[in-house]
DNA sequence: TTCTGGCACTCCCCCACCCAGAGTGCTAAA
DNA sequence: TTTAGCACTCTGGGTGGGGGAGTGCCAGAA
């Protein structure tokens, strides 16, 4: 063969020992760093040479002639899918997410709390996508007059997550108009998918106005004006530690840091981002650029699905800088997206 | 008198025109620009010797020997409290603020607003409290069974804030039991401060417990571990547009910058000391250090209290730079206040 | 008495410059 | 194939000078 020696196991060795050493130090490592700590005996003139070839592959760049080398997106990229070897989560870490998880009352406070152990644990920021909606199945409905033609409606998600919402009713109903109204959509829609009670009930209100049950009629449209924005969610995304970002010297000034906290808070780009992680299972990392978003082109998005019932539902993930120590990250983000769809799940014992 | 000038017309306009010019300018003046500037026909020399005086009695004060001078903290104190003409709000900000705060559905949703509103037409940072708790008064409260002895706690303030929390109840209650204990509350409760009915309810429990009325001991019970947690809220402030202070270049540096935004959603603090502004009426300011927080050192504070039938119930203001508009920052801060209050006041029409 | 022009002085900021240090690529020898 | 040596390059810190802005003070004018 002509080729000298593209990627054998040794170069690939210093390619490891290198991103590691750069995640630590945060700086261009150089030969004779490398020819200490890699342990393989060779002078830091050999290792030049490999270091050109890992170079010329495009895995390893030096920002000036006489620096080190740092790695690239794709030196990252090979480094994490072949060459990372993970850490186990320490036990205390375990308990942690375990006692803080189960311990919270609702759904929400749960993901919340997800977020903000994501973020404690990393010292960087963790990043929550609420469940999606059309998921969410009805458990239960009660109507509650109030003054003026207002009505207040609670509703119950099978994940006992509760809304309200006051609507302003067509005309005055009487208490048990609204009683019987509730006990006819519990009785019917108990369970099935809020998204599929909403057309089902749109068809209701079509087919029975023509045979004029006037009654029906009238549950559907409450129900459909209670669940009209309900599908709209006002912050899907619970974001968390965005402060400790600044930590990091490469994040840490204006022009680096400002996109990206804005980013962050333009909620609409970080869930379309993280709504793509939902179609694949497992723990998905975005290394700098290749989340096709400016402001992070310096960081990595490390994320996982959340399941109810076997089907992803939610993102969860941790933000930070593209030098990060994956090898624990991954981990973490694998255990708690596991135990947040467990708790969620034993949630859903249907009550009443 | 021996003492030359101390404080007279000439030298207060001086300072009022330093203080408006180093405001916009955020740059020490000089002696030749404030010569230009103050319409006096005074030479610079002259002008110096003023300067020098203001310095000696503390007004302003100069970064080093060959800069102009900037006002001190007594200077912005001073000028706020004597010199300051301030300006009339535009009419489109007015209507802004109107139309924005009267479309809110919640309480909660307008105090949010208001505090996103303060932040966007400031460029800084917005800050409410939200009311304290103990001037709620409750207006109903409705009782839905759970499975498993949990039961629903629809409890509906008289600002037409609607709480939801899931109890574990001792033992199974029926329907009807929950319906009449309701019923009960409402009527000798509705309208009362949330407080009270929690210190009612606990003599209540006491005082029946000796003639054994279960029912009456069961509703108050119930109702007890309802309002629980009632009075602590968790996030009993709303901060806006943080990242908006990032744009003053006093604030842009890391080093400033992080203490602040700490403070700002570390709550406790900050709660603190917007507390401290509910015991005056009307708008009050904190200039730099006169807050007493390390963090906000180089900020300044404009609050104002908002009112519910005329009890001062929260604050709401705007945190910037020292350095800010305060001629325009205070009219609508104070606008705003009033119009919270006005808002929230017209929700507290007795329901049901 | 008050104001002003002049002058010497001070301090910051910017720029150019140099130098040490770190790391490289290349070449020739082991 | 590896290594030692060497010339080269680039960064970052330190120094030193000059321009600019502003001051304080003094002597003379109004």
């Amino acid at each position: 063969m002509p080729i000298p020696n593209p990627l054998n196991e040794r170069s690939l060795l210093l390619l490891k020992v290198l991103v590691e050493r750069y995640i630590n130090e945060g700086q261009p490592i150089g030969s004779r760093c490398l020819s200490r700590e890699a342990g393989l005996n060779l002078s830091p003139a050999t290792i030049r040479n490999i270091m050109a070839d890992l170079e010329d592959l495009g895995l390893i760049t030096a920002p000036h002639t006489s620096a080190g080398r740092m790695p690239t997106v794709s030196g990252y990229r090979l480094f994490i899918d072949s060459l990372l070897t993970v850490k186990p989560l320490q036990d205390n870490v375990i308990r942690q997410i375990q006692t803080d998880l189960y311990e919270q009352e609702s759904p929400v406070d749960l993901l919340a709390a997800a977020s903000r152990l994501l973020s404690e644990v990393t010292h960087m920021a963790g990043v929550v996508t609420l469940p999606k909606q059309d998921s969410n199945a009805l458990d239960h409905i009660e109507f509650l007059p109030l003054t003026g033609n207002r009505l207040l409606v609670i509703l119950i998600s099978s994940q006992q997550e509760i809304h309200n919402k006051v609507i302003q009713t067509p005309r005055d109903f009487t208490p048990s108009e609204l009683q019987s109204a509730a006990n006819y959509l519990n009785s019917r829609y108990s369970g099935k998918n809020i998204a599929n009670v909403r057309e089902a009930l749109a068809r209701e209100i079509k087919d029975t106005r023509e045979r004029l049950n006037q009654a029906l009629i009238d549950a559907a449209t409450l129900t459909e004006l209670a669940l009209e924005d309900q599908s709209k969610r006002r912050n899907p995304l619970l974001v968390t530690g965005e402060i400790n970002l600044m930590d990091f010297s490469e994040l840490a000034n204006m022009e680096q840091f400002r996109p990206l906290f804005e980013a962050l808070h333009q909620k609409e780009e970080m869930v379309g981002l993280l709504d793509r992680c939902i179609e694949s299972p497992g723990v998905q990392i975005f290394i700098g650029e290749e989340s096709g978003h400016r402001a992070l082109d310096h960081c990595s998005l490390v994320t996982s699905t959340y399941t109810i019932n076997d089907q992803p539902v939610g993102v969860l993930g941790v933000i930070g800088p593209t030098r990060m120590k994956y090898e624990r990250v991954i981990p973490l983000v694998d255990f708690t997206a596991k135990l947040v769809g467990a708790a969620l799940n034993q949630r859903s014992q249907p009550p009443l």
